[in-house]
RNA sequence: GGCCCGGUGGUCAAGCGGUUAAGACACCGCCCUUUCACGGCGGUUUCACGAGUUCGAAUCUCGUCCGGGUCACCA
C-alpha cells in the first residue's frame, strides 16, 4: 500500500502586498504537507500582465522567510517541475487548449470586448449575466478565415448544458451545482496567457499537486476545475476550502477582512510591533482547532499536529485583542537577551546612543509589553522627569499624604546617599530597612520615591527598579525636586 | 437577484443522540503587591427561530430568518 506523496502548493500573486488571508493559506498549505510528510510548492502567478509589480516577488519570499515557511521547490531553489513562475510557462498552456479544441471541448470565441460589456448591461440586475455562447458553434470555415485574418480571439471551454456537476471538498463535503449555472470560461485570454482558472489546473496537474487548498471564495467556481479535469482525463485533487476571515465592521457587521478593518498586510501586523511567530500562532488558530485544548504553538508543532478535520466551515473574525494576546505570551517567553536585542530599536529611539542598565529595564518591561512599539512611550519618564502635581504623593491605599511623603523623600534621599552600591538589590536591601526602621509599611516610603521618581502614577515596575535604572545622581536629583515639590 | 456555503457567549472555539454545554481572548471582582502589569482564584455572558424524527436533539430532517461568498479577457 504506498501512498502518494502529499504535495501543496502556495501560489500567489505578486501583488506587493501579503494579505494575512493568504498567508493562512499558505500556512495551512505548509502544515498540509508537513504533516504527511509531503512537499510544500512555491509557484508565482503572474499571468495578468497588466498588474505586474515592481518587487513583489521578493515580498513573498520574505514573508516566507519570516514566518519559516520553508517551500521545497520553487522558483528561487527549483526542483523537478519548474519552471515555478507561470509567466515562464507561458508556451505551455496554449496546446493544451488547442487539444480541447481539437476534441470538440473548447471553442474559438472572436466576441470583442464590447459586445461581451453590451451583453452584461443588457439584462437588468439580477438575470444570468454571463456569456451568450456566441461563438460556440460557428461553423468551422468562419473560424479558419476569422484566424487567417488574425481576428483576435479568446479560447472557451464548453460547458455541459444539462445535468449537473458534484464534487467533493475536504472540509465542506459533497457540494453539487447545475451545469447551467456555469459559463463557457475563457481558458485562453487574447493577450496570449491563460487565464489563472486554466493555469493553476494545468500547472496543479503537471505539479503532481495532490491537494488542493485556497480560500472558500473558490468554492462555486469549483465545478469549471473539475469539469477541466474531466475533459483532459486527469485524476481530480483533493479540494481544501478554507474558511474565510472576517473582519468586523464599523456598523457591527462582518465582511471579508480588507484595509478597512486595520491592518491586514503581514508588514503591517509586523510594522505594528507584532512577532512572526505570534501572527503564525494566531492565524494557524482562526479556522482550525487541535484535538487537545491548547494554543500556543511553534511552526514545528503545528506541523505535527495539524489535520484536515480540524479545519471549521465558519468564517473567523480577527480579532486584534487575541493577536496581542498572544504576542505578550511570545515576548514574555523569549530570553531577556533575545528580549533586549528586540527592543534594542525602541530603547534607541529614546535614548539614542546612551547607556542604560538593559537587564534590569528588560525585567520591568518583558512581563508587561504586548507589543514592542509600546516601549518609547512606556520609558520616556525615564529620559525626562514628567510634569506633576504634588497631589500625586497622596495615596490612600499607601497611607500617604503631603506631609509624611516629605518625610519619607527626606529620609531615603539621606540613605541613598550613603549608598556605595547602586544596584536593584543595593536598594532593595537599603529601602526596605529604612522602612522597617521607621516603622511604616512599605508602600508608605515607597510610593513617594517612585513618585519622585517617575513623575507617574502608574509605571511599568516599582520604585526600586526605576532607581536602579535612573542611577545616583539623577535619583538623588529627582528626590530632591519632589521633595522642593512638597514643600512649595 | 440566481447559485453556493455557513449560523454554539462580544471574539476564537470544543462538542458528532444522553455533558452541570470544555477551554482561550475580552470584561468584572478578589488575592498577591510600592502603582501598573505578570501570576493565582472566582464571576457575568451562548446552542438564531419554528416544526418534525426520537424515550431523549446544540448534535439528525425540513422550513424560516440572518450572515457571508460568487456570478470578469483579475487572481
Amino acid at each position: 500500500m504506498q501512498e502518494k506523496m502529499v504535495r501543496t502548493r502556495f501560489a500567489p500573486s505578486p501583488t506587493g502586498f501579503m494579505h494575512v488571508g493568504n498567508l493562512r493559506t499558505a500556512l495551512y498549505e505548509y502544515l498540509i504537507a508537513k504533516s504527511m510528510g509531503g512537499k510544500f510548492v512555491l509557484r508565482i502567478e503572474d499571468t495578468d500582465q497588466e498588474r505586474l509589480v515592481e518587487g513583489a516577488v521578493d515580498i513573498i519570499y520574505n514573508t516566507l522567510r519570516q514566518v519559516g515557511l520553508q517551500h521545497d521547490e520553487g522558483p528561487d531553489i527549483g526542483g523537478e517541475y519548474g519552471p515555478y513562475v507561470q509567466s515562464q510557462r507561458k508556451d505551455i498552456y496554449l496546446p493544451y487548449a488547442e487539444q480541447l479544441v481539437r476534441e470538440g471541448k473548447a471553442y474559438y470565441c472572436f466576441c470583442t470586448k464590447e459586445r461581451l460589456e453590451s451583453l452584461h448591461s443588457g439584462n437588468g440586475e439580477g438575470e444570468f449575466g454571463g456569456y451568450d455562447r456566441h461563438c460556440r458553434n460557428l461553423p468551422k470555415e468562419e473560424v479558419e478565415r476569422l484566424l487567417a485574418a488574425k481576428t483576435p480571439y479568446v479560447i472557451r471551454q464548453k460547458m455541459p448544458i444539462e445535468g449537473s456537476t458534484t464534487f467533493e471538498d475536504a472540509v465542506y463535503g459533497s457540494i453539487t451545482i447545475e451545469n447551467k449555472e456555469l459559463e463557457d470560461q475563457i481558458l485562453i485570454k487574447s493577450d496570449g496567457y491563460p487565464t489563472y482558472n486554466f493555469a493553476n489546473v494545468i500547472d496543479d496537474h503537471l505539479m503532481h499537486i495532490t491537494h488542493v487548498v485556497r480560500g472558500c471564495e473558490y468554492l462555486s467556481s469549483t465545478p469549471k476545475y473539475n469539469l477541466l479535469y474531466q475533459a483532459f482525463g486527469w485524476e481530480i485533487p483533493t479540494y481544501v476550502h478554507l474558511p474565510l476571515i472576517m473582519g468586523k465592521n464599523d456598523d457591527g457587521t462582518v465582511s471579508k477582512l480588507s484595509k478597512r478593518h486595520g491592518s491586514t498586510g503581514f508588514a503591517d501586523l509586523i510594522r505594528e510591533g507584532y512577532l512572526p511567530q505570534t501572527i503564525v500562532n494566531y492565524i494557524a488558530l482562526l479556522g482550525w482547532c487541535p484535538k487537545e485544548n491548547r494554543e500556543l504553538f511553534t511552526l514545528s508543532e503545528l506541523a505535527e499536529h495539524f489535520s484536515i478535520d480540524g479545519i471549521s466551515k465558519s468564517p473567523a473574525v480577527f480579532d486584534y485583542d487575541k493577536l496581542t494576546w498572544f504576542n505578550g505570551e511570545y515576548i514574555r517567553a523569549m530570553s531577556q537577551e533575545d528580549f533586549i536585542a528586540a527592543a534594542m530599536p525602541y530603547f534607541q529611539q529614546v535614548f539614542g546612543a546612551a547607556q542604560l542598565n538593559w537587564p534590569v529595564l528588560a525585567s520591568i518591561l518583558q512581563p508587561r509589553v504586548t507589543k514592542f512599539t509600546q516601549i518609547p512611550e512606556m520609558i520616556a519618564f525615564l529620559k525626562e522627569l514628567p510634569d506633576y502635581p504634588a497631589d500625586f504623593f497622596v495615596n490612600k491605599k499607601s497611607k500617604t499624604n503631603l506631609e509624611n511623603s516629605a518625610d519619607m523623600l527626606n529620609a531615603a534621599i539621606s540613605a541613598l546617599s550613603e549608598l556605595q552600591e547602586w544596584t536593584v538589590d543595593s536598594l532593595h536591601e537599603t529601602l526596605m530597612g529604612l522602612a522597617q526602621k521607621l516603622e511604616v509599611k512599605n508602600g508608605t516610603l515607597l510610593w513617594p520615591v517612585r513618585i519622585a521618581a517617575a513623575g507617574m502614577l502608574v509605571t511599568p515596575g516599582g520604585a526600586i527598579e526605576i532607581l536602579a535604572i535612573l542611577g545616583r545622581e539623577e535619583s538623588l536629583r529627582r528626590l530632591s525636586f519632589g521633595l522642593e515639590k512638597l514643600k512649595a
